[in-house]
DNA sequence: CAATACCAAGCAAGCGCTTGGTTTGTAAAC
DNA sequence: GTTTACAAACCAAGCGCTTGCTTGGTATTG
C-alpha cells in the first residue's frame, strides 16, 4: 500500500480532510500560520485571507478558531500514525522496525506535515482542556507504536535503558530538528537518520 | 565559588535582578505565567495581578510587555551560563566535562530556572526580531561552552557523530524533559543524567 | 428550489498602554 | 528631631484598537 493509497483510504472514512478541498486546503493554510506565528498571534483574519474568504465566512466550516486547531492536530496524528504503522509492517526485525520508526518521524516533522508536527508540539496549551483529552488519545496509539518495539529490543537484550525513557528522549530529540535541520543542506533525511541510531549506540 | 556566591556577584554587577526585589519578583512571577499559559495569553493584568499591583504600575518597571519576556530570557541565560562554566571548570576530563553540562541543564530545565528555561524554548517567536538577535548573542556564548567539549571529545575519538549534530540533539531530548520529568519520581537527576550518557555510547 | 458557500458590516469584550494624580521611602536642611 | 524636598512606586480611570464571532442577506450549485 503506497502513502498516497493510505491518505485516498483515510479520506474516504472522513477520517482526513481532501487536501485539494476546501477544508483540507485551509487547515494547510492554519497548519504554516500557526507554526509561523503561534496559535494566538494569528488572526481569523490571517486564516481567512490565506484562503481567499472573509473572515465570518470561516465560521461556516468551524464553530470556533479553536475547532481549527484541534482539527489540525487530529487530522495530522491520524494521517502519521497510518503511516508510520505501514512503514513499520514492512520491516521483520526489531532493529528494522526502530529505524523504520525513526526516519518516518523525520518524515513527518521535516517533510510535508512538518507544520502541523510543530503545531502539535508548541501549541499544545493553546487547546482546551477537552480537547486535550481528545487528542491525547490518538496520540496514545501512535506513541504505543514505538513503546512495543523498545521493549521487545529491551527484553531481547539489544537495548539497555528503560523503554519509556529512551522513547521521551527520542521524542524531543526529533522534533528538535525542526528547529535546525534543512533537507537541502549536506545532510540527507537517511543520513540523519543514521546518526539517531548510531548515537544509540545501536548496530544492526 | 558557590551556586549562591555566583547569583550574587551577578546581582552586584547589575546582569540579573535581585529575587527578593520588586523586579526579580515579577520577573519570576512572569517566568510562571508565559510558560503555564503561554506568553500571549497572559495580560499584563495577569502580571500585575500576581505580584499585587495595578496593570499600569508595570510601566514603571518596563517600558512594554515584550520587555518582560526578553528580560527573562536574558537573565536566565546570563545566569545558567555562568553556574554551567563554574560546574565545567571543576572537572579536568572531557567525559567529566560533558557529564557536568548535561547535569548542569538538566538541573535549570527541572529545577528554580525550569519556568525560564521552558519560556526561552516555547516563546521565542513571540521575541520581536531585534530581541531575537539580542538574546541570540548571549545564547552562542552558552552553545559555544558545549561545542568545546564535544570537539574536543570528537577529535580524540571519543565521539564518532558530528559535534553540532550531537549539540543540537542533546538541546531537544534535555529540554523536552520538563514535559515528562518529576524529580519526585523514581529516577534522581543524576540518575537521568546517566542514561543520557548511556544513550550516546560514553563510558568514562 | 433547496442547500451550501460566501460576503459586508459590525458588536461586545478584552487587549496593551497612557494619563494625571497620590502615596511612600529617603536623606539632606534646619 | 522635626521639616522640607524630591524621586520612585503606585493607583484609578479609561483610550484606541484588535479580537473572535454573529447577523442578515446574496450568489452559486446540483
Amino acid at each position: 500500500m503506497t502513502q498516497d493509497a493510505i491518505l485516498r483510504s483515510l479520506i474516504a472514512d472522513n477520517l482526513v480532510s481532501d487536501p485539494s478541498g476546501a477544508r483540507g486546503r485551509l487547515l494547510r493554510e492554519a497548519a504554516r500560520l500557526f507554526r509561523d506565528k503561534g496559535y494566538e498571534r494569528t488572526t481569523v483574519r490571517d486564516l481567512a485571507a490565506a484562503v481567499g474568504i472573509q473572515s465570518g465566512s470561516l465560521f461556516h466550516h468551524f464553530r470556533t478558531k479553536e475547532e481549527i486547531l484541534k482539527a489540525v492536530m487530529v487530522e495530522t496524528i491520524r494521517l502519521n500514525t497510518a503511516l508510520m504503522q505501514a512503514a513499520m509492517d514492512k520491516e521483520s526485525t526489531c532493529y528494522g522496525k526502530l529505524r523504520a520508526l525513526i526516519r518516518a518521524e523525520l518524515e513527518f516533522i521535516n517533510g510535508q506535515t512538518g507544520e502541523a508536527m510543530a503545531v502539535l508540539v508548541y501549541e499544545w496549551r493553546s487547546l482546551s482542556e477537552a480537547s486535550q483529552l481528545e487528542v491525547l488519545e490518538l496520540r496514545d496509539i501512535y506513541e504505543q507504536l514505538w513503546l512495543d518495539v523498545l521493549s521487545t529490543m529491551k527484553s531481547e537484550g539489544s537495548l539497555k535503558a528503560e523503554p519509556f525513557v529512551v522513547r521521551r528522549m527520542l521524542t524531543g530529540a526529533l522534533s528538535w530538528t525542526v528547529t535546525w535541520y534543512r533537507p537541502d543542506g549536506g545532510l540527507s533525511l537517511d543520513g540523519l537518520t543514521d546518526q539517531v541510531v548510531a548515537m544509540m549506540g545501536l548496530t544492526k
